[in-house]
DNA sequence: AATAATTTGGCATAATCTGCCAAGGAATTG
DNA sequence: CAATTCCTTGGCAGATTATGCCAAATTATT
């Protein structure tokens, strides 16, 4: 991955449906390396699929929370379980594995907080091994980019 | 927003790229009607954007840190010079106003630990009016998806 | 400096986008 | 309940874009 490529994963970051054609003119190449670039960041992996931005508060899921899961104890079983229901669960944007005071943490989307109060007797809860949830709601965005940062610094 | 909207934003968060022909064929309606759906959603907000989802490892960003910032004062000031400053850190992809024991959660990717200390000297700290943070490195990642879950539940 | 390997650019064809207009369907009103 | 109005849909035509192939240019290697 040169340069080129950098510059290619960063203007699609910025907008992804931006045309192979626009793409090539921002890098400096003509449509047809800029498209094979663009396949083979694909084919490998590099490029791992493209996504729509939705407004969460417009779409109807204003309320936004982070929450720190500990589990009960760590055997295999009961990590294996929770990993594999968490997943299936659709307010559950993202689930990480994480060092310091919990195991888990994960953000979730919901329409209000009557909203979140089902969700965690309905859909946490009910998956058991859990110790403890620390909730934090977010308050504002001050910042949300997809854009990442260069390498080199 | 109805249920057809609902339905082009679902297949668009799973794929932004869809061909307006492929996404009118999944959505059952004709490419025009669907394409100028597309569009509203565009324009009104709804849709914010479009971008491409990288693998951060292969690209060479390998570590993600969730940090908890406190300030040392709420001070509009203060609070305006964090918020102004943290917007222009590259490494920060994410940063929330929260509730609870701090008052900020930023969602920062570097390339290692070595890195990190570096960006923490060098891009946090320097902001001043920052009373304490607190790291947790993310071992693993357990689900991430775009795909907000369905309105009615 | 010469060769080999890789990457690039341009071209032709195929696919897709996009704006316009008539037809269809839903809601409203008398 | 029927007539009108309003909104949405579908299809078509021209413009734009994607895509595969081949020769030329660039880069790396020896």
């Amino acid at each position: 991955m040169d340069g080129k490529d950098q510059r290619i994963i960063r203007a699609l970051q910025r907008d992804g449906r931006m045309t192979n054609q626009d793409l090539a003119a921002k890098v400096n190449l003509s449509p047809s390396p800029c498209l094979r670039r663009v396949k083979m960041l694909e084919q490998s992996g590099i490029i791992k699929g493209y996504s729509v931005d939705i407004d969460t508060e417009a779409y109807g899921l204003g309320v936004t929370v982070f929450v720190r899961v500990s589990l009960a104890d760590h055997t295999d079983s009961t990590v294996k379980q929770f990993e594999k229901d968490i997943e299936r669960v659709d307010q559950v944007m993202e689930c990480y594995v994480m060092t310091g005071a919990s195991d888990y943490l994960l953000r979730v989307v919901v329409a209000d907080l009557a909203d979140y109060e089902k969700f965690v007797r309905r859909k946490l809860h009910p998956i058991g091994g859990i110790a403890s949830l620390d909730s934090s709601f977010v308050y504002g965005v001050v910042k949300k980019t997809n854009v990442l940062p260069a390498l080199i610094d």
